[in-house]
DNA sequence: ACTTGTAGATGAGTTAGAATCATCTAGAAT
DNA sequence: ATTCTAGATGATTCTAACTCATCTACAAGT
């Protein structure tokens, strides 16, 4: 190349703040690298782009048409840049409110910690700002998502506040809580199928549904009932002693977290970020 | 600055071409170089570029963002480059056809190899591309002008062909040609200043008009007549011995030849023209 | 008119980072 | 299996970018 970048910048820097002072401030060098860049500028392409009076400069026309061209041009690749280099210090996920209160917020002070250089943004609902760069982690029916972008398959089973008795059965009148999803194309919980495999028929339970399994779980945890609910929620809680898992077999259900085009993401960050919660989801 | 405008064009060059060695050649660096620079841009931005598949690379998705900006910004701070390359490089002129072919053009020779890294383009009529860069060396009245504009005032003379007897003007029948230009708006020629200062009551003379001096002075070489006209355009004929003038005395006139906005060319080599050209009109 | 301060120009000297070289690896072609 | 090509990696070299020291010109106080 016949003139070199710096020197363009140097230059759009300076035209667009009238001063080479102020220039070399901006680029943090001096006003003589500025200087030197302008003049090698104006050698090297047989022009003048400012006109010196005195102390004081000022564009020619060709420099004038220069800077805005350059200016332009930078401004362009400066926010591209920006751009990429949000997406490369933060990773911004979007889920359900569930698996956001459950598991990921509970979380997030431990991966940052792990992780002092990434910034961990959790966001529920409907990603506002639609850009790329977000990372979804959906829950939907397996043989919907790709194979390969699931990071955890749903088992179900139930559970209730840590400490308490577990119920029989057959005897006395249980309160049960469970989910129907708002959106009517997911698999429900499979209950049913839990009944058979642990050879219960279900009378005697008292069914209550919520359209998100966050409340059913908060409710079994307040000692209201029992919940039929994810064990990937429900890990944690049971860990920390805050829930117990009753001595029944869990099932497994049709449905999965997922990231579609999981191995789109090209950020360092968000590999991390996905091996991280791959990990914490699948103990 | 975070990363380097060098990487970026190592990346951007990459990218468009999709290979390191291909960039390299372009860039004239070596492969190595470039991957040097792209290995640090992806560092930096904490981001994925390339994917390499062994020996084979494709842009991420990121990537081809960040490459579709630096490739716009790019080319726009490269056309504009370009643009100011060429006015630093050549010098346009355009001017009056008869100026053009008496002065300018004979002399193009002598400025080209005293300024061998310039090159001077002559043309005449409208300048098609209305681009600046242009340099328009026109024949105007010398109250329109700016002052600081004129290059030459306009001095008139009456020619004849070299070695010719000069014709006593009582006796003969003579043809005398002159101009009338097609702008109507310019000053005439001072044709009867002239025969005042010279004692001359015109009778016996023929006038023949032109539209342009040139004819007229092709004419007067071709010995079929005088011709009224300017010193400046028949100086050079006049030294090389084709023309002579006539004993009489020269007339100012109202014309002059100035470039409009003569300080706005910021081009060492506009510059280098302009001294030469006032050099030459002015002996 | 004489300081004082500020912006920029100029030339020499220093240094960071850009480029290369040497070496290595993986895949493609023979 | 061998060869060839494209790229990665690390050490070394070297250029050009930056700074420092010095100088000039103008502007604003005093």
């Amino acid at each position: 190349m016949q003139v070199s970048l710096q020197a363009l910048k140097a230059f759009e820097s300076a035209a667009r703040l009238g001063s080479f002072k102020l220039a070399a401030e901006e680029l943090s060098l001096t006003p003589t690298a500025i200087s030197h860049h302008v003049g090698n500028l104006e050698s090297r392409l047989n022009v003048n782009l400012f006109h010196r009076l005195g102390r004081r400069i000022s564009l020619t026309g060709t420099g004038e048409r220069l800077a805005k061209a350059t200016s332009d041009g930078f401004r362009k690749i400066d926010s591209a840049l920006e751009e990429v280099m949000k997406a490369g210090s933060a990773v911004r996920v979007t889920t359900t409110s569930s698996l956001a209160a459950m598991v990921l917020i509970p979380s997030q002070h431990e991966f940052e910690q792990a992780n002092p250089d990434i910034s961990l943004e959790i966001s529920t609902g409907e990603s506002v700002d639609s850009q790329s760069y977000v990372i979804p982690v959906r829950l939907g029916d397996v043989s919907v998502a790709e194979e390969s972008d699931v990071i955890r398959s749903e088992s179900f089973n139930v559970f209730c506040a840590y400490g308490m008795q577990p119920p029989s059965w057959s005897s006395e009148p249980i309160t049960l809580f469970t989910t129907e999803w708002k959106n009517r194309s997911l698999p429900a919980p499979p209950l049913a199928a839990w009944l058979e495999e642990n050879g219960l028929d279900g009378s005697g339970i008292t069914l209550k549904k919520f359209d998100q399994e966050l409340f059913g779980i908060q409710q079994a945890m307040a000692d209201n009932g029992l919940v039929f609910c994810s064990t990937t929620l429900t890990k944690r809680l049971v860990k920390s002693k805050l829930l117990q898992q009753l001595e029944t077999r869990p099932v497994r259900s049709d449905l999965c977290y997922y990231v579609p085009n999981k191995a789109s993401f090209e950020t360092k960050s968000a590999a991390r970020f996905l091996n991280w919660i791959e990990d914490i989801l699948n103990q």
